[in-house]
RNA sequence: GCUCCCUUCGUCUAGCGGUCCAGGACGCCGCCCUCUCAAGGCGGAAACACGAGUUCGAUUCUCGUAGGGAGCGCCA
């Protein structure tokens, strides 16, 4: 008996698919996803001048990394305006709407008048009830069409996450639903476009909860029921400002070049403004599983950046290996690197994945396996290729060069055994290896790094560190 | 200015009248582990914006105040 759940995400293409936008639509998704529904793309174009092919690719690469896939559409609202125009007359013939001549510097003068009276600026409602197109100055020959709103009553609707939210109708006044050239205005494709569409919840940031009466009234108009809103809250920056174009937001993107994965970045937005008891980490499924619109938090949210770092090295840490190799080789041809030059990107991600948060971080505390470098890093070689590492790099060396296979475990074994034999802590051998090896103080437990580095690697970089402390002991 | 909306640790949040001297997570601090860096384990500091009601009892309900946001377009 319940009717299918149909939503939508109705993005405008003035810019690329940011956080924000990316919530509203995973909660769109999830909304369809969670009651066997259908999510719908909507691209609403109908600003000619602010819409570009730019921007719609944008915002289709964005849902596509997130994998946000959609049953229908994209619909392109200018592919629409035939119907627009159709209904815009039906209005007019119902008497709903009509022409209205006022030119925009008598609108303008209205509106200062009204501010600084102190009032709320609206229409003056001048052609609401004219026989014939008014004559003189402050009034032009091609007139808008507005609607004709009600001016009794008050607006009153349940909001999935606010709850009930009403408005008199003396707030609201007649807008403009078509221009002088027949383009139609947003409130009024928006209405229409989700009732052909037979969308049953709209889901949508809380920048619309100031239309949605007007909007209803559209409904009302044209004989329809309205379907169920849901205004989600937005999201603020870092620093706790709004998130805009014009400030601090980012594409989604973004995020991929910065190193993130696209299940860490949903699991990260998912939970901003939405719980489910303590659980911090969901699956795809178990998002679909859990997630209700009505639970959405009513807040605006700031987006937390070292969460989402968590966040994603949870990802990485927890998906299969081979499944984060695939996106750490995206990187790797962004570093210019080879992975068959080094060991599998499987393996790979088996030890760094405790030690970065993102893949590009990955990628570049990676570089040695693949590739050589030039120099130690002065400050690791000052402290730990002194004369004294001579020794120990001598005996590490021999020994790694007799060991028949190239394992961790053997490794380990080697790396502790010469330790004993030379009577000298671990961190003795394995410090001064390490930057023979990698270049720099710091990288994965010594008998990982050997492995990762490979043999014939290993030894002749070690002979090459053994170079450089003879030098450097004869120099001093 | 007018209308609508919001308000629990720094941040994301749990809480749906007593279970709360408020729980979890990120971050931060300390300890442990340790070949570096991490990861991990253990512990710690840290919040109900304010004021009136309602009630035997308010973080939870109501109303104000303050602060914040949005809208008031021939943008979406």
């Amino acid at each position: 008996m319940t009717k299918e759940v149909r939503t939508r995400f109705a993005p405008s293409p003035t810019g690329f698919l940011h956080v924000g936008g990316a919530r509203t639509a995973l909660f769109c998704y999830l909304q369809a996803r969670a009651h066997d529904g259908t999510f719908i793309l909507r691209i609403e174009d109908t600003d000619l001048q602010r819409s570009t092919p730019e921007s719609v690719r944008a915002i289709l690469d964005g849902m596509e990394w997130l994998g946000l896939d959609y049953d229908e559409g994209p619909y392109y609202q200018t592919q629409r305006f035939d119907r627009y125009a159709e209904v815009v007359q039906q209005l007019l013939n119902e008497g709903k709407a009509y022409h209205c001549y006022c030119s925009k510097e008598r609108i303008e003068a209205i509106r200062e008048e009204q501010m600084k009276a102190g009032a709320k600026p609206r229409y003056d409602g001048h052609c609401r009830d004219l026989d014939q197109p008014p004559q003189g100055s402050g009034f032009v020959a091609s007139p808008v069409v507005r609607f004709r709103n009600p001016i009794q009553g008050t607006v009153v609707f349940e909001d999935l996450v606010r709850g009930q939210i009403s408005i008199s109708n003396g707030e609201l006044d007649d807008l403009v639903i078509a221009r002088p050239d027949g383009s139609p205005t947003y409130n009024f494709t928006v209405v229409v476009d989700d009732l052909d569409m037979g969308i049953t919840q709209v889901i949508r940031g809380d920048d619309h909860i100031n239309n949605t009466p007007r909007q209803i009234n559209i409904y009302h108009a044209l004989g329809a029921e309205h379907p169920q809103f849901a205004h989600v809250p937005m999201i603020l920056g870092d620093d706790g400002a709004r998130l805009s174009n014009r400030h601090g937001a980012v594409g989604v993107m973004q995020y991929r070049d910065d190193g993130y994965l696209p299940q860490a970045l949903l699991n990260y937005l998912v939970r901003l403004g939405w719980s489910h008891g303590d659980q911090e980490v969901f699956s795809r499924d178990e998002m679909i599983e859990k997630f209700s619109i009505r639970d959405v938090n009513r807040k605006a949210s700031a987006f937390n950046t070292d969460k989402l770092d968590w966040l994603n090295q949870q990802y990485i840490k927890n998906l299969p290996n081979e499944e984060v190799a695939v996106h750490l080789q995206w990187h790797f041809a962004q570093a210019g690197l080879d992975p068959a030059d080094g060991p599998s990107l499987a393996d790979l991600v088996s030890v760094q994945a405790d030690r970065v948060k993102t893949l590009k971080e990955m990628t570049q505390l990676s570089r040695s396996f693949y590739a050589d470098f030039e120099h130690f890093d002065p400050g690791a070689a000052k402290k730990h290729l002194r004369p004294v590492a001579e020794q120990a790099l001598r005996a590490i060396g021999s020994r790694l060069a007799d060991l028949s296979r190239w394992e961790p475990e053997r490794l380990d074994a080697v790396v502790r055994l010469t330790a004993e034999e030379l009577e000298v802590g671990m961190g003795k051998i394995a410090q001064p290896l390490r930057v023979a090896l990698t270049g720099t103080a710091v990288s994965p437990s010594i008998d990982k790094t050997l492995w990762l580095t490979g043999r014939d690697r290993s030894l002749a970089r070690i002979a090459r560190a053994l170079e450089y402390v003879l030098i450097r002991a004869a120099a001093s």
